[in-house]
DNA sequence: GATGCTATCACACAATTGTGTGATGCTGAT
DNA sequence: ATCAGCATCACACAATTGTGTGATAGCATC
């Protein structure tokens, strides 16, 4: 079995060590290299090759998310593991979407840890069970807590909300419903009122976030 | 322990019989009814009390999705697992958003099954393991799709777009940046060319959806 | 050094949006 | 039967947005 390169990131010299000393119990991975931060990261990758970057969320400078892209962007075949301590579900999805191919906690075992280094080698995603809760929670959860501040939005005020949405003009939107502009006007302003925004692109970005569209 | 109770939905008999079996082997779980589409489940939960329900995604008449938000509505204590051979990321989603508790696959082990209704039960979320890879590749690889149509909007561009987002008035973006109101209109103009779209609404709903904010 | 792109600005005008205020009929819940 | 909430409309006016048509200057690339 060929060696998997692995570059640490991670702000924390102790953290460094730490995982270092993990990975050298094991013969098929070899730590080619550490940085401490996003740039440092971008500095190595243009001198060496390699294979998994095992990334910390937090660092100064450029951070986990922005050092994604850009390896992504740079370098797509080099598979992004995140690892830290944050846990909070729509961080985890902004990652996945921005292409990291794993999610680890620090807290995880050193023979998850390892694993995981393995999995996303292979191509696989990599996601603590743990965190796939958090994740699926951020997914389903979200009407819930955002909304106990959710005003109702009445049916008549999410037909006008989903034509707005679709760059619909008031006049148009009021064409369509066949009623006057002024009874658009009327609910937009009650929606402005209700969902706390200042025009029509707050009130569509809030109507996405509550899943109203 | 006290007894699980399931209600079993599936167009297909056999299938009923074939899980009534599994189920009847552990005696935490009693199968309290069964159903074979939308509908019935709605009857049969207005007469008796259900912990979980093992929802087929595929049924006539009132599918698996539509029965969920259904139920969620009436019961929000009933725990939905869906159970199907579809594998489709993007509908786990869907499903995930709607409340469902959890999604195994209909060839998931017998001892898989019943550990799942056990974790829906207790309020975990249940998804097989080979789904949650599916779940979030459908997150990561849509973004590259999509990009291949992306123009380039340029970083001042960008910078626009983002206050727009936040309901900035042009006035007030111009004062951020430290431009004239023109030239922020012409940024817009541009904007809404590039991006094709009729106005503000347009243009944020896209910039989110292309991962611009 | 021509060309293309970005960023900047002007000015005017049309179109749309947002606000203030007030009103009517209907419906479902108390 | 009353009352709250919804949906409907009017009218006027202020504010903002969107468009048409230029123009200039810097910068990179070819």
């Amino acid at each position: 079995m060929e060696t998997i390169k692995v570059l640490l990131a991670d702000d924390h010299q102790i953290m460094l060590d730490g995982l270092k000393a993990i990975f050298a119990k094991d013969r098929s991975l070899k730590v080619v290299g550490t940085a401490c931060n996003g740039l440092e990261v971008l500095e190595f990758l243009k001198k060496e090759p390699v294979d998994v970057l095992l990334l910390d969320l937090q660092m100064p400078g450029m951070d986990g998310l922005e050092t994604t892209m850009h390896v992504r962007k740079s370098y797509p075949d080099i598979k992004v593991v995140m690892l830290t301590t944050n846990d909070e579900g729509s961080i985890i999805m902004s990652l996945l979407k921005v292409g990291a191919t794993g999610y680890l906690l620090k807290n995880a075992s050193k023979e998850y840890l390892i694993q995981g280094i393995k999995d996303a080698y292979a191509g696989k995603k990599v996601l603590s069970s743990h965190l796939t809760e958090k994740m699926i929670e951020s997914l389903t959860e979200p009407p819930k807590f955002k909304e106990g501040a959710i005003p109702k939005i009445t049916k008549r005020e999410i037909e006008v909300v989903k034509l707005i949405a679709q760059e619909y003009t008031t006049q148009e939107i009021a064409d369509t419903l066949f009623v006057s502009t002024n009874t658009v006007a009327t609910h937009k302003r009650n929606l402005f009122v209700k969902m706390d925004v200042k025009n029509s692109v707050g009130m569509v970005k809030k109507a996405v976030d509550w899943g109203l569209i």
